[in-house]
DNA sequence: TTATGAATTTGATGCAGCGCAAACGGGCGG
DNA sequence: CCGCCCGTTTGCGCTGCATCAAATTCATAA
């Protein structure tokens, strides 16, 4: 994990396709090279948009936080993916917090420097354009599910995106890369962790998932793909999710 | 409304700024004007994205549908915006049906005569960034509102953004400019319409606003306001919302 | 080892708002 | 002018999930 990361990685990453060697290097030269640890925040809320990011190594989430400190992670981010370019194009404060949640390597350029590389390498721009609108049609798709399905088909298809997005194989499944937590799972479902811990469990009763601190292995996809598309064959756990035998 | 729209209309788009006159005309050049009545639908979702539009007169909804048939607004487009675009940076279909609201008059271009505007002319990709930004923005703050906060809230939230989008003043209040069903609003606001029903009746009753057949007046922005923001001397009216005398 | 605190589990309870069902009303075609 | 239809209202029962409260487990520092 050397501070001055292999090019190779930067020509790799979906922002820069297209571009020849010698833009790769005006675009690396431009660039300033991190370390951050885990916990560190990278960027808060309301902050002047002055820089964006690309993620070497490690992970990031990005976390709203409403007037009345309720918090919502919009996404995470990993090796390969910018983040905090939204102020950056828009003008104004970041949107959103930036942290850490594993030791990380970032890349940095100046807002300025990145607009002006836009304009010199418009394909720059045109793949941003891209990575951008997939993201918009990612949250577009969450809101419409988050309005119109249930807490436990949200909590199974936040699992599931997860484990695309960031599943290591272990023994006997698929765990999440990074320290995740039940508040985490919440914030990403729009519920609380109440009802995360509840439907966790009864899945791991199930055989379905193993839980740990901060930490979730996939042991069953398909069934919690099944959930999650509401597929005939498999009943739901919805009564053993409440209480246990109140009611 | 002529069919060859006034160029002055194209210049004044968020996306065209910057440019020349004789580039306005190369995309005038390239662009295909229409009128579209009322209801008809532009494009549908699963569509393969060939074309995106801008809107010069009239206004468009964009209404996503989930597996089960269940419909989102995620957004109403007024003139001088962009709808369709997304997908053609990205590649695919469409995310979405366009229908048209009102009567409209709208441009249209090629994916591929779009993409290479935005080579020929950097900076029309650079505008775009900062539209799609600012609208990815929008749902992700909605994303945390539906998350996080109780239907009378996002009711109001919804109706003081339409009111700011395309309001239209009127004797006694601030009328919205098309007709909008209570369907409508629940498909906004992630609810459904008997509880905007009730909602918007308890409010009529304290005089906030006025209703009738698709169409919603507002009286006391102030207090809609107040409740969109949970300030504090304006008793919230959850109790009443429910079934009147009942319970 | 023990103390301290964070993350998690679990219970009990209440209620917001959904689902169903039925009635209403006004505009439009005939 | 009448009857139909769509958008809307309203009532009622029910339940999924939030909320409040407290116990329990585990990790790290002392």
């Amino acid at each position: 994990m050397p501070l001055t990361p292999d090019p190779s990685v930067i020509a790799k990453m979906a922002m820069f396709q297209g571009l020849e060697a010698d833009d790769l290097r005006d675009v690396m030269g431009n660039a300033r090279t991190r370390r951050v640890a885990q916990g560190t925040r990278i960027f808060s809320q309301g902050d002047p948009a002055e820089t964006c990011y690309a993620l070497i190594d490690g992970r990031v989430k990005i976390v709203q936080t409403g007037a009345e400190g309720e918090q919502m992670i919009v996404h995470f981010i990993g090796p390969g993916e910018m983040f905090g370019t939204l102020a950056v194009f828009t003008g104004g404060g970041y949107p959103a917090d930036a942290e850490a949640v594993t030791d990380c390597v970032e890349i940095s350029w100046s807002a300025a420097t990145m607009t002006e590389l836009m304009h010199r390498h418009p394909v720059v721009a045109i793949n941003t354009l891209n990575i951008l609108g997939r993201r918009l049609m990612q949250v577009q798709r969450r809101l419409r599910e988050i309005s119109n399905e249930r807490v436990e088909r949200r909590i199974a298809r936040a699992l599931l995106r997860l484990v695309e997005h960031a599943g290591r194989p272990v023994d006997g499944g698929t765990a999440i890369d990074f320290p995740l937590s039940r508040q985490d799972v919440a914030e990403i479902t729009g519920t609380t962790l109440h009802t995360v811990s509840r439907t966790l469990s009864a899945w791991e009763e199930r055989g379905i998932v193993e839980l740990g601190r901060q930490k979730v292995t996939i042991r069953d996809p398909d069934t919690l793909t099944a959930i999650a598309e509401d597929l005939p064959g498999q009943a739901p756990a919805t009564a053993s999710v409440r209480g246990g035998s109140g009611g």
